[in-house]
Formats: C-alpha cells, sequence, structure tokens
DNA sequence: CGTACTTTTGAATCGCATCAAATCTGGTGG
DNA sequence: CCACCAGATTTGATGCGATTCAAAAGTACG
C-alpha cells in the first residue's frame, strides 16, 4: 500500500528541517527501507513502532532498535545502503525527510547539528547497554539488566509481546517464559499488566 | 604516572580544534576515565591503544570498543558520566580535548559537524553489527561474522592476544581457542601470524 | 466460531562456562 | 646466557542453561 502523504507539519520535528519534511503514514509491516537498499529518507516516528531489524538465514529475527517516538535509523545519513531491514510493527504515522535535507540541515543550522550529534550520542550508549547485555550468560541476568537499563525505578513497560521482547535480548521466546515464570514464582520479579517489576 | 605534556600540534587532529588539542602519553593500563566518573576530555588516539570496556562482579570483561587510531568514547561529549572504563592497553600517544572545545567547534564549525557526526555513525553500525555478532549462538558464527565484518576479503588481523578478542566476541578464551583449532583442523580456517583468514 | 498468534510446558540435545592443569612465550634480572 | 616469572595458549572433564522440537492452552479479532 503507498502511503498516505499529507502535508501537515508537526512541532516536534526540529524547525530546521520542518519545510522538508513530509508525513506519511503507514500499515503494520510495511517496509520503509531493505538491508542494502540505498536510502534515500530519513523517518521521524511520531507514533507506532518502527524496527531496525536483522533476519539471519534461518528465518529469526535480532530487533536492533525500536522506535516509538524520534529518528529512527540515524546511521544511514552517511551510509550509502541500509545495514538493516526497517519495517513497521503497527500502523505508523510519521514525517519523512530528505537525506539531503538533513545533511544541508546540518551544514547550515548548528543547534540542529547539536540536537544530531546528541541523538546519535544516546543511541550509542544505548546500543552499548545493548551489547553489553547480550553478553550475559542466563536469561535471568539479561531480564534484569534490561530493566535497570531501560525501566526506570525498577519497573518496564513492555511495549509489545513477550516474543518481541525475547528477539530483542537475544533469546528464544521459550527461555524468556521460564526465565520470568522462574523469577515470579520465586518473588524476584512481578509482572503488572504490561509492565515488568523488579522485586526488592 | 602523571601524563607527559607536549606542545605538538598534530595533522590528523581536526583543524577545527587543534588550537585547544594538548598531546598527552599514557604508559600501559592507565585509566583515562573510569565508570560514572564525570569526563572532561576527549581523546584522539594516535597511537597505542585505548579500550571502553565494562567489567562484571566475578572479573570478567567486555571490550566494548577498542581504538588504535582517532576518537575514543564519543557518546561521552553529552553525558555527565562515563558509561565505560576507558584504559590504555599498551602505551598509548594521544591528544586530548576539553569536551567544551569539541562543543564548542562543534557548534561554530560545521565540517567538523558533519565529520563528529559521520563518525557517529559508524561507530554505531560497529555496534549494530557487534550486537548481531553476540546474537550468534555458536562461537563459530560469531568468529565468521567478525572476519566478514570487521576484516578484509575473508582476512582479520588480530589487535593483539587471541584472549582480548575473545572478550570481544563474548567468549571465553578457551572457547574461542577450541573453536579455532576445530575450524583449522576442518580445513575452515588459517592462521598466518597475526592474521586469520577463512578458507573458501 | 474460527483463525492467527502468543503464551506455556515438556523432553532431548547442544555448546559454552567453569574448574583444573600443563605447556608455551616473551621479557626480566641475576 | 640462563633461571625465572607473568601471561597467553592449549587440552581435558563436568555441569548448566539455552536451543530445539513438539504440543497444548490461552487470547484477540474478524
Amino acid at each position: 500500500m503507498a502511503p498516505l502523504a499529507t502535508t501537515a507539519v508537526f512541532e516536534d520535528i526540529p524547525p530546521a528541517i520542518r519545510g522538508s519534511a513530509e508525513a506519511v503514514n503507514y500499515a503494520a509491516r510495511k517496509v520503509l527501507g531493505r538491508l542494502w537498499s540505498a536510502p534515500s529518507y530519513m523517518y521521524f516516528i511520531r507514533s507506532g513502532e518502527v524496527r531496525l531489524a536483522r533476519s539471519g538465514r534461518a528465518g529469526e529475527t535480532l530487533i536492533l532498535q525500536r522506535v516509538r517516538q524520534g529518528w529512527v535509523a540515524e546511521a544511514s545519513l552517511f551510509a550509502t545502503k541500509y545495514h538493516c531491514d526497517l519495517v513497521t510493527s503497527e500502523p505508523t504515522a510519521c514525517v519523512r525527510v530528505r537525506l539531503q535535507a538533513i545533511s544541508q540541515a546540518l551544514e547550515v543550522n548548528s543547534d540542529f547539528a547539536r540536537e544530531w550529534a546528541c541523538t546519535l550520542s544516546s543511541e550509542l550508549r544505548r546500543l552499548r547497554n545493548a551489547c553489553e547485555r547480550m553478553s550475559l550468560r542466563t536469561g535471568e541476568q539479561r531480564v534484569v539488566h534490561a530493566i535497570e537499563c531501560e525501566g526506570s525505578r525498577g519497573r518496564i513497560d513492555l511495549p509489545g509481546t513477550l516474543k518481541d521482547w525475547a528477539s530483542e535480548l537475544g533469546l528464544t521466546h521459550e527461555a524468556l517464559y521460564r526465565t520470568i515464570a522462574r523469577m515470579e514464582a520465586s518473588g524476584r520479579l512481578r509482572r503488572e499488566g504490561p509492565s515488568l517489576v523488579l522485586v526488592r
């Protein structure tokens, strides 16, 4: 399905590129960019969710970034090809901007340049955390690490299914279910609706 | 030991910040920055090696970045605290620049801003690769992935010991030795001095 | 009510971590 | 030059936890 283009402009887009921003809406499971293809737009997510993912030959998927608000695949600005797939997981409203416009804004507008560098830096820190998490050997260690890093005060809101979360944690969904069940049974974890809470 | 300060200026430092750059030399195993401490300098490595690492309570170490040339810990520009330890692994010559100077250069000099964003982006891509690698289950898959991503044409130069490489791959050194021995025995890998070569 | 998907549990297998010990290596000081 | 030492490399045995394959139960949605 072709994206529905509108001409709205949004306050949450950095002023420097509002002029070149174009609102687009996608249904779930639409591909915004495919591994190895040349990127031409940068996407700013307003609502819904876009995932940056890679899939192995066996069909298993690793989710590298999930964005519900803000820029996705920021690193593709200076790349000639996408290094991941870019896919919506649900109906998503976003704004797209030509790479060239971003590049130019970076050149001309130092506030935007600072903001961009800041975004990249924080994504870098997030990924370093993710890397460290993947080096942990047990599912329990990864769950605790994720809650401590990405949640607040021992609580994390799961944006989606446990199965999705499993592929972010680099576990099979079975392993994650069992880990959570074990932690819950021994009182180290509580589930509250869409949240997980570390006990004590 | 206090760093030996000199006043040399170097061509490989971006012009915009050469004025505020200060050459420093460190012995091996010197700590340039400690986890949770406030960063005040950014380091540009000229020779030697600096590692960005985290260590678990059991003493095991995960190497998140190894730099032999270029900026290290770029993400700390916008952070109030280091999120890793910053340590030399051998005698290292680098140039340090106050964060403030970098920040200002970013503001004033659009070429530098572009270069900085470019550096951050490529580090981001490298880290995404590392994340994907950590999601692979066997040592052999990780070795192949690393050679394909970080090496060139099926060959990688190991910058350091196999033991070091093991902690980058998220494996114990024993597991890595065994993996390499197995691959070599079955003819899928060849060792040539400091290099590993994928066969076929 | 049926379909697609997630969640859950079970059993067998695989590969890494762990602990232990021996060998090899490069560099130091006597 | 040689003894020595710290560290890397290597091999072995054992156990643990995740993966895998399988199947059942729960859930959301048309």
